[in-house]
DNA sequence: GTCCAGGATCGGA
DNA sequence: TCCGATCATGGA
């Protein structure tokens, strides 16, 4: 992997087998969005737009700087997912078709408040509409970054709201769930920086504490938020993928990768219609 | 009109 | 411990 900066640009070579379209559309994140053949974005309180140029990746408005301290770790650059796909893929069949199908997925390294809100909005929603209630947590909460763009507010923001605050972003009977989430973080009630050197099984206790966070969202946290890669959140697509090819197995079958695993068979299962 | 969405909570058996 | 009803909202 090679980075340059050039002008308002970087420009990454030499990075291995990587897919936005795959990356993006499998329901990890919730604020990339494409236009042509480039995708917008706001993550780490930042606004960007990434795409390839031939087998260069391009990052239009940052620096070389931020794309070592950043970017790397945001799109997970640095692993090499050709050994983990090889690794997996001995575990099953289904597996292997899926890290054939769609093998340019990555976890990203999101931010972990913003990951935890978004996935308490997520439950019993569907994804276009999380993207619309999320949009509008930020423009009407977040602090603007510049003209159209504004970044996921604070838990410390979000906790001094009222519920009749938050009717305007229309996410229903979550409001509470992102109050609460909010209020156990800022005070401090909730240390989400220590859960990452948590034992796995400490992490999820300490997540569902929080009101609306039950066993998928804190799954999701823990794999997207902070990237622990063994974290294996079930929803209703992964259930039916679980009741048709592993009926008899148990979470620790899928092993260390077991969320890159999950990753691979969800975006699978829903897409398998579009290849082969 | 009905069903469903990257679920969690609650009350009752 | 387990199960079903319920929770807002909006697109299919």
């Amino acid at each position: 992997m090679i980075i340059n900066g050039k002008g308002n640009n970087v420009i990454i070579s030499e990075i291995e087998e990587f897919s936005l379209d795959e990356t993006f559309n499998c329901g990890q994140c919730f604020r990339w969005n494409k236009k042509g053949e480039k995708y917008y974005g706001i993550a780490m309180g930042r606004v960007v737009c990434v795409y390839f140029d031939g087998k260069d990746l391009v990052i239009e408005n940052t620096t070389a700087k931020e794309a070592n301290s950043i970017w790397v770790k945001y799109f997970d650059l640095d692993r090499n997912y050709n050994i983990i796909k090889e690794q997996i893929s001995k575990l099953s069949p289904v597996i292997a078709q899926a890290c054939n199908s769609f093998s340019g997925i990555r976890i990203l390294s999101q931010d972990y408040w913003e990951t935890l809100c978004s996935f308490i909005i997520s439950q019993n929603n569907n994804i276009p509409r999380i993207k619309g209630i999320i949009y509008r947590l930020c423009e009407n909460f977040g602090e603007k970054i510049d003209e159209k763009n504004f970044a996921f507010p604070s838990a410390e923001a979000l906790s001094k709201l009222t519920e009749d605050d938050l009717k305007v972003i229309r996410s229903g009977f979550r409001d509470k769930y992102i109050l609460d989430a909010a209020q156990k973080v800022s005070s401090g009630a909730i240390d989400l920086g220590s859960i990452r050197e948590m034992p796995i099984k400490e992490a999820r206790d300490c997540l569902v504490k929080i009101k609306g966070v039950g066993p998928k969202v804190a799954e999701c946290t823990l794999l997207y938020g902070f990237h622990r890669l063994d974290a294996f959140p079930v929803d209703v697509w992964m259930k039916r993928v679980i009741k048709e090819f592993f009926p008899d197995k148990h979470m620790e079958f899928f092993g260390e990768y077991a969320g890159i695993v999950q990753q691979y068979l969800f975006y699978y299962i829903r897409n398998k219609h579009n290849k082969h």
